[in-house]
DNA sequence: GTAGGGTTAG
């Protein structure tokens, strides 16, 4: 126990004593070295940081080890602020640079992973400039968090490079962060050279990736091949395959591929199977998802594949299957419920969303922020102005959840859906936070539902305040496709005073047209089109 | 003791 921590020499000793008598007129009773020990490894986390400045005014210092687990402990359980005390009190009593080469640079790396995990990424990057020195899990921390953030993906690269300039040769660890940021061909193509240069193309994580980063770039054929080369075979890797084909709307390809994965003798795990529900819900493939359903059933008492089920056929829009399910479910929870509600919603069925959350109380299953979301979107769709704000003025008395951004859109819906604008327009104001365009946006949407140009042209200008970059994408190459099809636009829904021509051409980026042209175009003869949107505020529908 | 792949609700 008592490796744990060092004494610092006795000069330094007596002066820290000398100064925590100055403040405290009875002497305090010297913390154990077993209390420190523990709460490092165990916490809780409270308890443990606040035995930090007892610890400083015992002259003890606690060695990398225990501080690698504080860290790891405060990233579980912390917050920043958490994360901040333990580097300020690293730095101001036990500095990194005071310790030996391998214990500084643990503790130094476990903290730029934390800044890192709590998205503080320009803190780590500045603990990293500081760093004596950095090994590939320094390097690697760093590539990771730039890799997974978009913006800031080209950065992860240059990082790559220099590293490798700086002497540090990058690991499976490494490649496999690193093709998380490869967005083109070329740029893929050549990190891939490397793995293979390296030796590591077969690592199962770089095997992985490469087929996450072929798929991503639309590469079925890439990310084909690598999979094809693999030996020995990995749950995951077949997982990506799966999930890659139907991300890519190839699901009968990603079907075809469970079925050989089981027939190569590997048992779909619980993860599996969720994630290429995930793809079948993503891609609204019902068909699929029954067959996935199939497979699901041996797992008949696994909560999470149900609520993955319950949500698929909600989005897909099979209220029979839905209905079904949630009947024959073992056990549900706060997920299955706020699932059901939100999904009957999104159906028009507001009044039996409404009824299930009421059956959920009745049940004495505690509603979250996000089935107040569900029960609040609910309301809205069914126009019920009332029930709305009874739900939301007693979400904090009834059930101690704070409406937050969301909830004060679902009301901004609300209101503006129900016609009542100025109502929309005063809650916006009054409310706590700043209004961001979300928000504007669900204005906009309810002043064009009912022809109210002035105040459009109010949230059109919010709008533009906060995102002057709004851009449209490939949307024109599409719409000349959806013109070729008979697509005739109806400007009475543009309210601006416009030429004919500039309201059609306004009408091209209505969501749904394009869904159905989208649909059109790639729909088997005599298959249904199923069109999933989160809200219903045109009023053609 | 530090860095990695898939994993249910808006």
């Amino acid at each position: 126990m008592t490796s744990l921590f060092k004494r610092l020499p006795r000069n330094r000793l007596a002066a820290t004593r000398r100064s925590s008598r100055r403040v405290h007129t009875q002497p305090r009773p010297h913390p154990s070295l077993a209390i420190f020990s523990r709460l490092f490894i165990e916490g809780p986390l409270p308890a443990a940081l606040a035995l930090l400045p007892d610890l400083a005014a015992a002259g003890l210092r606690a060695d990398p080890v225990s501080l690698t687990r504080l860290v790891k402990l405060c990233v579980r359980h912390g917050t920043a602020s958490d994360g901040r005390l333990i580097h300020r009190h690293v730095e101001t009593h036990g500095p990194l640079s005071h310790y030996s080469a391998g214990g500084g640079l643990f503790v130094s790396n476990s903290l730029v992973s934390m800044y890192a995990k709590f998205g503080l990424l320009d803190e780590a990057l500045r603990l990293f400039d500081g760093m004596p020195e950095r090994n590939v899990v320094t390097w690697t921390t760093v590539v990771a968090a730039l890799a997974n953030l978009n913006g800031r993906k080209e950065e992860a690269l240059r990082f790559l490079v220099a590293m490798r300039r700086d002497g540090v040769a990058p690991n499976a660890y490494t490649f496999s962060s690193v093709l998380g940021a490869c967005a083109t061909p070329w740029v893929l193509a050549a990190v891939h050279a490397s793995t293979v240069k390296v030796g590591l193309d077969s690592d199962v994580f770089v095997r992985s990736s490469l087929i996450d980063a072929y798929m991503k770039l639309g590469d079925l054929d890439g990310g084909r091949r690598v999979f094809d080369e693999m030996v020995t075979g990995d749950l995951v890797v077949w997982n990506s395959i799966i999930v890659g084909f139907a991300q890519s709307g190839d699901g009968v390809g990603a079907i075809e591929l469970f079925t050989r994965m089981k027939d190569a003798g590997f048992s779909a795990n619980q993860g599996t199977l969720t994630s290429v529900l995930r793809a079948c819900t993503g891609m609204v493939m019902l068909e699929v998802g029954r067959q996935v359903h199939a497979h699901v059933l041996k797992y008949d008492r696994n909560l999470i594949l149900h609520n993955a089920l319950l949500d698929m056929y909600c989005k897909c829009g099979s209220l029979e299957d839905v209905d079904a399910l949630f009947h024959r479910m073992p056990q549900r929870d706060v997920i299955s419920w706020s699932t059901m509600i939100s999904g009957l919603a999104q159906n028009g069925k507001s009044a039996e969303a409404l009824r299930v959350f009421d059956f959920m109380k009745s049940e004495g299953v505690a509603p979250n922020r996000i089935t107040m979301v569900g029960v609040l979107f609910a309301c809205s769709h069914a126009g019920l102005v009332e029930d709305g704000w009874h739900y939301f003025r007693s979400m904090k008395k009834l059930f101690g959840i704070q409406p937050e951004r969301e909830h004060h859109n679902c009301m901004v819906n609300l209101l503006g859906r129900a016609g009542k604008l100025d109502e929309a327009v005063e809650f916006i104001r009054d409310m706590n936070l700043e209004p961001d365009s979300v928000i504007w946006r669900t204005l906009l949407g309810a002043c064009r539902m009912h022809k109210n140009a002035n105040l459009a042209a109010y949230a059109a200008r919010e709008i533009l305040k906060l995102e002057p970059d709004d851009q449209v994408q490939e949307l024109n190459r599409l719409i000349g496709r959806i013109s070729a099809l008979g697509y005739v636009p109806q400007t009475e829904f543009v309210l601006q005073d416009l030429a004919i021509e500039q309201k059609e051409d306004l009408l091209k980026y209505h969501s749904e047209k394009m869904a159905i042209a989208f649909g059109t175009m790639h729909a088997v003869d005599g298959k249904p089109i199923r069109i999933m949107k989160n809200l219903r505020i045109c009023g053609l529908w």
